[in-house]
Formats: structure tokens, sequence, C-alpha cells
DNA sequence: CTGAAAGCGCTTACAG
DNA sequence: CTGAAAGCGCTTACAG
């Protein structure tokens, strides 16, 4: 029903050879023929069949973008940066959304994007050293956000020092007491930002001679409502923390909500930071630590590409950037404040 | 490198044909030979080349999304929610961004998804009918969200008796002066979501025998930024309105912002209902009117499939599916209040 | 500069 | 229940 590449030879007069030639701006055809089978091509509204091609040359000119959960704002952000230089460079990008430990599962078992893809791009999938290797082995090429490893390629930041900043941001405001929401209470999906994140606000206490205190160290499930339940446990506590530093901004906002419904003046009363500079950071006033998320879907596309260019041939080398956070400071933060002791206390 | 059927074929001592026909489960197979071509298959790290089967069949086993901008929150929800129902029905999605009006008129020039896909949902992408019957004219099934038409099965809401409702709840506040944050001053891309909406509003005010003023109906692009200007656009008029309606939830997070920029109180002094319910909104305290979005996105997947069943046959019909929508009333609307009012006028 | 032909890896009547 | 063979629509040496 729709034309094929014969359809069109038949229509300019040519062999198939000659189209196919013609249509991809291949040299040697005559300008007068390829004239020719521009015109019929355009006429028969043709359409190469990509399947076709792609069992021709064995390459699917589409990439895949492997996502946990990319209903969440740093996912979409970083697909897009992707998608973009992708797109522009010709590729078609499929979806594969991997939330939930079981799909995970079953996505590292059957390894669905073979035949499919030239190559992957795999966003803050936690990945075991037997799973990387699992993964190389498939033979398609892989670059990682998120997770850094010797194995491939990857984008990422330095989250334990941006971690670390920001809860210095804290202490410089005289808190002492600091509240750390964090990811779910068993990571089961094992993510690392988390982990590095967590290092880094240890690192910060521990410079300036804070003793930890683990029950300020609560699960916030990198979502708005674990946000507000993480602050509802640290206010509980007998000694409470005058300030929070949550490891996403939409664990922070939701933190703001509950110390708004608790009556809690921020940043009188208590301060929050949060991670990411999401969009609405600014419109809300949050405070909170930078990092470029759609430059490193970009950075993940170009090394792809790169990568992919030289798949077979010269050793591989797996180049690991990491990109520049920087603290915003906004109005969730202040000074600690000791309002609330009793007046004449020592 | 990697193994073909006809290595599965010969490492299970059966020809190709029963080798596809083992693995498809199809009936008509010894139940030994079956497990012997599922053993050689296993063996080999068999994975069926999809390019081969898609030439055979001429099915592709991949629907596209198109969507303009997906970053934005609608559309991020509305792509999840498609994603995981064709996913589970073993399709592939790919995604089209068709951002900006000369990325669209190349979408619509070339139909780049032809032969890629077996059909695609377009998520509010305003068409002309011209448009339309040219899309139609590729042969393959469509169904769109957001924009309703003859031509193709679709899921959308009412919009304008969604923004009635809105304004009608700023109105039973006392509010009479009511601004309107709409779309882009050219609205280039046509969307028809603003245009409906607007209409909702025009419909409330004329219920309610008062008179639109041109001049409360200012730009914002649907985008927290425009949504910020936009109210300082409003309270710089010389009779600024008491409250106003966004037509989504960004852009009243944006006239949030701006109104505690400039020191107005919310909803004392000012009240604003935005349009969506964004994940957001609750944490806000966002007056909203509600849309299920991962529910429209779910549902034109499922409405495509079906549509994709009886694609050959039968006439065609063309089911319009329009979701319900619902007012949450939050902080951010209140009573008008003329507290500004000289003491003692009229 | 152009064409005939093989081949990519599947599926699907058609026979048996 | 199974196999031989044609065919899907391209690309790519190989000849000329």
């Amino acid at each position: 029903m729709t034309a094929s590449i014969s359809d069109v030879a038949a229509q300019a007069g040519v062999s198939v050879a000659t189209v196919s030639r013609a249509l991809r701006g291949l040299p040697n055809v005559a300008p007068s023929t390829r004239d020719r089978v521009l015109r019929a091509a355009a006429e028969l509204e043709y359409v190469a069949d990509p399947n076709a091609a792609r069992l021709a040359t064995g390459q699917t000119r589409a990439i895949g973008m492997v996502v946990p959960l990319f209903t969440q704002w740093f996912f979409t952000q970083c697909v897009a940066g992707a998608e973009a230089v992708l797109t522009a460079a010709g590729y078609d990008v499929l979806l594969y959304n991997v939330s939930g430990t079981d799909s995970r599962e079953r996505f590292l078992d059957d390894m669905p994007f073979r035949k499919r893809v030239d190559g992957i791009i795999v966003i803050d999938l936690p990945l075991s050293d037997v799973e990387l290797e699992r993964l190389g082995a498939s033979g398609v090429p892989i670059v990682t956000v998120g997770l850094r490893s010797e194995r491939f390629p990857s984008v990422s930041i330095d989250n334990v020092q941006a971690a670390e900043e920001a809860c210095r941001h804290l202490l410089e405001l005289g808190h002492e007491q600091i509240g750390l929401i964090s990811n779910l209470p068993d990571n089961s999906l094992n993510f690392t930002a988390p982990l590095e994140r967590r290092q880094g606000y240890h690192a910060a206490l521990e410079a300036s001679g804070i003793k930890i205190r683990p029950e300020l160290d609560v699960p916030g499930n990198f979502s708005m409502e674990g946000g507000a339940e993480a602050v509802d446990r640290l206010l509980a506590l007998d000694d409470p923390p005058t300030a929070a530093f949550a490891e996403s901004d939409e664990m922070a906002i939701g933190a703001l909500k509950a110390l708004r419904d608790l009556g809690v003046g921020v940043p009188e009363e208590f301060s929050v930071i949060g991670f990411d500079d999401h969009d609405m950071a600014e419109y809300i006033g949050l405070t909170t630590v930078f990092q470029p998320v759609v430059a490193q879907g970009e950075m993940a596309a170009d090394l792809l590409l790169e990568q992919m260019q030289s798949a077979d041939g010269e050793a591989r080398h797996a180049p690991q950037v990491v990109m520049p956070t920087r603290l915003i400071v906004r109005t969730t933060t202040g000074r600690h404040n000791p309002v609330r002791e009793p007046v004449g206390s020592p």
C-alpha cells in the first residue's frame, strides 16, 4: 500500500541500488539521475523502511534511555537534554522506564535493548560490578549518568563535596543540630547519590567537631510526601534539630510544607536546604545546591555518540566527566536563633 | 557475533521455522522439541532481532508519543501514564519531542514516524483540519490527548466548564475584578486549552453580570516566569484585580512568587487559583482545578491499542473520552476583602 | 556512474 | 508436528 524502494526505482527508471545511493546522498550518482530519483520519491511520498535498513546494516540508529521513575523532575530534565542532542544527530530515542526492583531485575535479565538500539544511556540506576559486567557483555555501548565506574564513560557530580558544602552553609549560620533527610529506609535500589550525600553530611559535621546523632538521619523517600514525614519525625525528637539538609529539592519542599503546617517559622525557627535547584526552587525561595541536570543529559549523549564512533577498534577509554555544582542561598536558611530557649538560660 | 535464529536451529537440530514457532509459543510444536529449542536459545543467549520480525510481519510493535516540550509537568505525567500501559502490552515507546513551530512543521512534513511505529499518541499538539487529514492519510492509527476532533479517538477534559468553575469560585468569594493569566500573546502554536479556558473565564464573569476588561487578560506563557510577569503587569494597572485565575499551576506558582516579592498577602489581599493540580500544588497550598493527567495518558494508550486492533476492517468510530475535573480549594484563595479601600468610602 | 545479486534475520503459507 | 522456500525492503560488494 505504501511505496517501497522498488516502486521508486520503477518510477525513476533506475535500479534500486541507484535509488538507495541517490536518496542517501552517496557519491557517484549522476546529478540528473539523482534528480529523477528525488522526484520519483517525492511523488510517491516514499519513506525508507528503517527496519529493512537496520537489518541490512546492523545499525538501528536508535538509542535507549533507561531511567528509574521518569516522572521525577531530575529524570525528565536529564532525558530532555539527551533527547535533544540524540534527535539532532538523527537517532530515535526509546524509553525504558525501570522502576521498582522487579522491573529492574527483568531489565537486567532480558536486556531487552539488545538488537534494538545502538547504545544506551543509563540514568542513576545503581549497578553492582557484576551487573555492569553483564551489561558490558551485551556489547552495546553504554554511558551512565550518576553512577561512576571504570567500565563505562559516565557523567556525574561530586555528591560528597556538594552535600558537604550544603551542610557547611548551615553550620556557618550557627546550626549544630542538623537533620538529614535522605532516601528510603532500605535504599533497596541501592542508589549511590544518597550514600554519597550522607557522606558529605558526615564530613561537614565532623570537620566542625559536631557529634553525629543517628536519630537525625531520617528517610524521605525522595518525594515531597516523604520530606514532610521526615520533618514530623525530626520535630518529635526530644532534642530536635534547628535545620535540615534534604537530599533533594522535592523532599525539601515537602519539609517546608510540614513546617508550615506545624506553624514553625522558616527560616526564623528552622532552616531548610535542598539539593538540585529544581525549576521551582527559585519560586519557592529554597536554598539549595544547584546541579546541571539538562547539561548532564546532553553530555551523556555526547559521550555515547563518541563512544559509538570508536566502538570497534582502538582501546576503550571511559571518560568520567564530573560536572560542577554550586550553593544557591535563598530564603529558607537563616542564622540559628535560639529564640525558644528559656530566657536567662546559660 | 551474536546468535541468530539459524544458530539456535542448528544447536537444537531443527529448522528455523520450528525455532520461530517454538519461541513465540505458537501451537503445533511438540513439547519435547519446544524444550530443546528453548534450551538452545538460552545457551546461546539468543534474542530475536526485532527488525527482522518487523520486516517480515509489517508490524513494528512500537508506538510513538509526540509531545511539545516534554519537560513540562503535564506532558511528563501523561507520557508516564501511556508508557506504563504500552510497555505492559509489549510495545516499545519512541519519543517525538516537537517543540517550537519549526520542528512542528518538520514533523508534519516528514511524518518521521511512518514505518517506524504502529501508532502514535499526540499530546496537546494543536492541529488544523488539513493537518489532521494529512496525518490521517499516513495510515497510522492516531489518538490525541487534549485535542478533540471527529477524525481520531481522543481523550481530554472539559476545559470550558473547568475554567468556569474556577472563576465561579473566585466570584463566590466576592471577587469582581479577576485577572486571567493565559498563554503566549500570540499563541503561535495554537493550543486549544488556553482558548477554551478563556472561554470559561468569560462565561463565568458574564453569568455574574461582570464586564470583561481586556486589560485583565495577560500572557503567562505557561511558565512560572510568565506567571510572575503577569502579576507584575496586573498589579501595575490603575484599577488592579483582586484575584487571578492562572490557566496552569506552573503560572500560578510564578504568580505567587511575584506577589510575595511585592509584599502582597495571599489570600488576604489577593487570591490565586491555578489549573492542573500539579504534584506540588498541595505542598504549596494552591487552590486549583484538578485534572487526571496520568489517567489521560493511560486512557490514550488504551484507546490506541483498541484502535490498532480494529485498524483494518470495520468502520472506524472515534470515541471522544472526556475525563472529569474538580475544584480543589486550598489556601491561596479567600474572601474579597477591600482592606485597602480608604476607610469610610461608600 | 549504474545494475544484478546476495544477504541481513526473521515469518508464513504450503506441503508433507 | 515439521521443514523448505519465498518474501519483507533495504544495503553493499562486485562487475562493468
